[in-house]
DNA sequence: CTTCAAAGTGACACAAGTGTTACCTTCATT
DNA sequence: AATGAAGGTAACACTTGTGTCACTTTGAAG
């Protein structure tokens, strides 16, 4: 090395998962970014040619940890476990959702490098739904989860349920206890 | 009137729709609108000073309708054909929930009239509350509805169950079918 | 058939984003 | 202390979007 960088990458990527959260894809730019991290926008070009290299990039960065953690659900023992593992998970990384859509926005026809990253990406995804379909498998195999609904519906709203705004600011532990209620048995009462 | 207009106000808010809706909210442009209407883009000003204006304008003219469809649920009685009323009118128009996510990012301070539809938005959003606020009170008072569940999380589920993105392209009925049963008596069996 | 107001156009000046490059700065290596 | 490779900057040329305005086109009303 020659001279200390005045970022690092997790600084460089956690800005850029701010301002994509923020300001979704479209209006995510270098000169944003650069501002963020007090840098000048040519210094980044030394890094990525484009944004699109370094959304991916980031995003890659950021799967990866969801799967790296995702894939500690086999350390518990049945479904039950597993089930409040992975809704502990997702809680605890409720932005993963909305940047999965983002992702999906970005044009995979830049260059070689983007079109490669979305590859990477595209089998990461692959990787998690195979990995959380024998989760459901599991559960369907305990006749803990009822068999007569489609495993992708199942899976879509676990993870859709996260992103429901609190808005009222009814406290997290409430509000976590009431969304799994909801998931297991439904919000009628047993009439 | 003097001259025949190239474009309809139905097909300019349909037009903004659709655009909105691929490229969000920084996504959009006058251009890109001019250029779906087959128009100039000086046209589109003779109409709107900016396209703060243009969305909010739209964003009133589609909730407003949903609005009213939604005042409709009165002439359902009792709970049960409520909650089925619901359920259809928002798997028809499964659009509104993310157009109202994109109007949270509209500025206000770009000039009046934005301020002003800004508010006409929110007092939308909060009468639609209000509205639904009883539907969930009637639930609960027929004892349908949990009563410990926050009123808040009901409705924030409901809504977001439409937006699970059906993507292996399940039958429309079948996971219509199984929405209703989730959010009913949820995932679990009763063992 | 003239009038004129609404509808539409194209060009201008400006702002913001992009990608590149010549150049300066820093610091580990020698 | 000199060197050079990596980090960083600022300016340039270019593209895209914005808002405005003088101008032309259209067509109903007088």
């Amino acid at each position: 090395m020659a001279r200390e960088r005045k970022f690092s990458m997790n600084e460089l990527f956690s800005a850029a998962k701010e301002l994509l959260l923020i300001h979704g894809y479209e209006g995510f730019t270098f000169s944003l970014l650069a501002d963020r991290l007090n840098v000048s926008r040519g210094a980044l070009y030394k890094y990525y040619e484009n944004k699109e290299e370094l959304i991916t990039d980031y995003m890659i960065d950021e799967l990866n940890q969801f799967f790296t953690d995702l894939q500690k659900i086999e350390h518990c023992e049945g479904f039950d476990a597993q089930f409040d593992f992975l809704m502990n998970l997702i809680f605890a990384m409720p932005e993963v959702q909305q940047l999965i859509k983002i992702a999906v926005q970005i044009p995979k026809n830049v260059n070689d490098k983007v079109r490669e990253n979305k590859a990477h990406l595209d089998k990461l995804h692959l990787d998690m739904y195979k990995h959380l379909q024998s989760f459901i498998k599991l559960g369907k195999e305990e006749k803990k989860l009822k068999a007569h609904i489609a495993n992708e519906l199942i899976l879509g709203f676990i993870f859709q349920t996260i992103a429901i705004p609190n808005h009222f600011g009814i406290p997290h532990s409430e509000w976590v206890a009431s969304i799994k209620e909801i998931i297991g048995h439904g919000m009628f009462t047993n009439n």
